[in-house]
RNA sequence: GGAGGGGUGGCAGAGCGGUUGAAUGCACCGGUCUUGAAAACCGGCAUGGGGGCAACUCCAUCGUGGGUUCGAAUCCCACCCCCUCCGCCA
């Protein structure tokens, strides 16, 4: 959420960002709704002032003078009462209008309305080419059996799975690689609630509830699943005023992610592209303004070197205004290459890095006290993927893969996984499967 | 899940329904003293919002939301959180 003064007094900025990232926001309207709300609340603010008058004069009046100004408090009460009704329906058509708008942008933000637009702004090794027919990390997780799809479907539905035999260890060597690499350069190491309330959701930008929505609510409760560590993370120093030597906070967070992916079943979702639940390792940053910038670049250094030390070829993207999230001022994205995605393989999202400002510490109420001015401001905050669990393997195994149908592992997660190649199971499982039936 | 206790300023901790936005202590900031520091002493010190060039002034906030009352930190209701005990449990 920006400042409503912010928007009134940056207007063409405001104007300029909406406009580039092709959203609808009136701002006539929610000037409007501002100024209908501040003139009922001074409105009320007289009338409690007045209240507040009379009630003071009571206790000290003379007893013959009393029931008439207890009457005259009575009217007052009436009033404010009717006032502050009015004043609270103000205010909530305030704040929702306040919701359509987004942060403002970069100058150097490129134009365009979508993924398409995105640009590419360096890229670390070149797609091998290979003498043979990669698969795609669906077929290899069926002969290596490392993904049960149809067991997932069973038990909770379509896009849901079970990993199975090394793609676990492969997942848990992730895990601890990039964590590792990240409490080296001084992220504190967190794990977080699956759960969080509906107010945290908001706070951090996403919508609980509505068609946009894309999580999971607890039915009779005030709790969603998580479908980011950048939630739970990012209300975790609500309504806090941090020490500024305390920052810029760095984090580094484990949790599931679930998302309801409700309409994307046309999108590229092939396999663990796009799935209901997953793991993730975050990165996110409290900060003050003036460090947000060199830690935003400081988190897309980090997101690089794992792919580097990973050694899977992507490319670093700027995102484009049209394909920016709402509460993002600037965003990278790095895309994996994925032999195995469209006809002849594709570069495939699998980390972002966005630089929030103070947008979302607006909402969520995150503040520092600035020593040199003594004041309380807003964070900036940022939040970056390190490893998502459902993207990285699909560009290992896809790009691992040898011509003997084998997946080499990658040589910084074998110490791990204690395997260095992961061997076709030749329906072993099933023929296991079928003696322990008989 | 059951029973009890509790949530007050950065922290600790007072607070008969009416000069309490809130005593006191600590911490913090400024000053006096000192060669310097400590101690002592003096002064300052919540947040957000509105109005005013300013001095200043008004409103809101004592877990959250309702209620009673002319007036609520103080009384009532609901919810949240914390602590103790019991039950269940990885």
């Amino acid at each position: 959420m920006l400042d409503i003064k912010f928007i009134i007094e940056n207007r063409e900025a405001v104007e300029k960002s909406i406009a580039m990232r092709h959203v609808t926001a009136d701002l006539d309207a929610v000037i409007a709704a501002y100024d209908r709300f501040r003139e009922t609340k001074q409105a009320l603010e007289e009338k409690q002032a007045e209240a507040n008058q009379v009630a003071k004069t009571i206790s000290k009046a003379d007893p013959a003078e009393r029931p008439a100004l207890i009457e005259r408090g009575s009217a007052l009460k009436a009033e404010t009462s009717t006032l502050g009704e009015k004043l609270a329906g103000y205010e909530a058509e305030f704040q929702e209008l306040m919701l359509t708008v987004p942060n403002t942008l970069p100058d150097d933000t490129p134009e365009g309305k979508d993924d398409q637009a995105n640009i590419e702004i360096r890229k670390f090794m070149e797609p091998p080419r290979v003498n043979f027919k990669q698969k795609d990390h669906i077929e290899l997780g069926k002969s290596l059996d490392l993904i049960d799809f149809e067991g997932g479907a069973k038990v909770a539905g379509a896009k849901f799975y079970f990993l199975k035999n090394e793609a676990v260890l492969l997942e848990m060597a992730l895990q601890h690689f990039a964590f590792k690499k990240a409490i080296e350069r001084g992220f504190i190491p967190l794990q977080t609630p699956d759960l969080a309330r509906n107010d945290v959701l908001q706070g951090a930008g996403f919508a609980p509830r509505g068609n946009e929505s894309n999580t999971y609510r607890i039915e009779d409760q005030d709790l969603s699943l998580v479908a980011t560590a950048e939630i739970p993370v990012g209300g975790l120093h609500a309504n806090e005023i941090l020490p500024e030597e305390a920052l810029p906070l760095r984090y580094v967070a484990w949790s599931h992610c679930f998302r309801t992916e409700a309409g994307a079943a046309g999108q590229a979702s092939k396999g663990l592209y796009r799935v209901h639940q997953f793991s993730k390792v975050e990165l996110y940053a409290f900060t003050t303004p003036e460090q947000s910038a060199a830690v935003h670049e400081e988190m897309l250094e980090l997101e690089e070197s794992i792919y580097q030390d990973l050694k899977i070829p992507y490319r670093v993207v700027r995102i484009c205004a049209g394909d920016l999230g709402a509460p993002a001022w600037k965003k990278y994205d790095i895309e994996a290459w994925m032999p195995g995605k469209g006809e002849n393989g594709e570069y495939g999202e699998i980390t972002s890095a966005s630089n929030c400002t103070d947008f979302q510490a607006r909402r969520l109420n995150v503040r520092y006290k600035d020593k040199a001015s003594g004041k309380n401001r807003f964070v900036h905050t940022l939040n970056g993927t390190a490893i998502a669990m459902s993207r990285t393997p699909i560009a290992i195994l896809e790009n691992y893969q040898t011509d003997r149908g084998t997946v080499i592992v990658p040589e910084v997660l074998r110490p791990v996984m204690g395997i260095d190649e992961i061997f076709p199971k030749n329906g072993a499982v099933a023929d296991a499967t079928q003696k322990a039936a008989g």
